[in-house]
DNA sequence: AGTGCGGCCTGTCCGC
DNA sequence: TGCGGACAGGCCGCAC
């Protein structure tokens, strides 16, 4: 029925911590952390994906920030040679606080800074991580055998192509495989595709390297307005209460189905690949 | 090498 | 109205 809003359309405005996401979290901290020195680190659920060390205080406290960086969905912070690894998981989270709030449940880890400020870990679901890497963080497990970021040079045309030619997975499966390019996930693989005109079922190997081409700038473009998006609530970032508004219901496909699809009012359809909710509109997109 | 799937988690929503 | 179960999904680890 026309308007209906179903219960996938209602979890698609949970805002996933995708590479938006993520890098939008570093914008908004950064300013406040880097060239500052750890005066406190506190633990106070180590429960993570993997457990947060319990000599992490030790590591960083009286250690300086250098900068903050992003890799895929990663945020790293440098100190010195070393480097303190976050990832947001599905509910992960860091928000900047001028002193420490009340805690509330499931705030995990927070860091203290000379300035005052106050970066706190929350993540319900506990799918994400913080951990210490000595040395080279590039040859640390998690990173080591990453793809190329989908916003630099590198993700092209030609990368696209060369990789998918063996692989007789769907589309979508190999946009989402981080050894081939990192940080698209569910909800952006979904509106790439859809905006390249691409079926997220088609076997990879049987589109043409112009198509993928559309395919790359379509993943550029999503992500970067998402982005943008994004970025436009950075001033609010330190003690604000709301996550910033990414993309609302401005989706295109995802958590569509049933819906009248937004370039020619046919409905998008909804299925399952790999185990992962997928729309697409089956007209616009072949 | 590529493929497919189970497991980890909790909040939310649905159906009975 | 209460309760059980399905679902959301990033990413590892494993089997084939």
């Amino acid at each position: 029925m026309l308007g209906y809003i179903g219960p996938s359309n209602k979890r698609a405005q949970h805002r996933m911590p995708e590479l938006p996401e993520v890098e939008t979290t570093l914008r908004g901290i950064a300013p406040h952390v880097e060239r500052q020195k750890v005066t406190a680190v506190r633990l106070y659920d180590r429960r993570l994906r993997w457990p947060v060390p319990s000599d992490l205080p030790d590591r960083l406290v009286g250690r300086i920030v250098d900068s903050v960086e992003r890799r895929s969905k990663y945020l790293l912070f440098r100190l010195g040679q070393d480097t303190l690894i976050v990832h947001f998981g599905m509910t992960g989270s860091m928000r900047v606080y001028r002193r420490a709030p009340a805690l509330r449940r499931h705030d995990h880890i927070d860091l203290e800074f000379g300035n005052g400020v106050v970066l706190r870990y929350h993540d319900p679901r506990r799918f994400g991580a913080m951990l210490w890497a000595s040395g080279d963080a590039g040859n640390h497990p998690l990173l080591a055998a990453l793809g190329p970021e989908p916003l630099a040079q590198a993700f092209d045309a030609d990368h696209l192509f060369k990789a998918t030619r063996t692989r007789s997975a769907a589309i979508k499966l190999a946009l989402m495989d981080s050894h081939l390019v990192v940080g698209v996930g569910n909800i952006y693989a979904n509106e790439a595709l859809f905006r390249a005109g691409i079926l997220p079922t088609r076997a990879a190997k049987r589109i043409s390297r112009l198509r993928l081409g559309r395919l790359v700038d379509a993943v550029r473009h999503t992500l970067t307005d998402a982005i943008a998006k994004g970025g436009s609530t950075l001033r609010d970032y330190v003690d604000s209460e709301g996550r910033p508004g990414f993309f609302q219901n401005g989706y295109f496909v995802y958590g569509r189905a049933g819906e009248p699809c937004r370039a020619c009012g046919r409905r998008i359809r909804g299925l399952r690949i790999g185990g992962r909710a997928s729309y697409f509109c089956p007209h616009c997109q072949r």
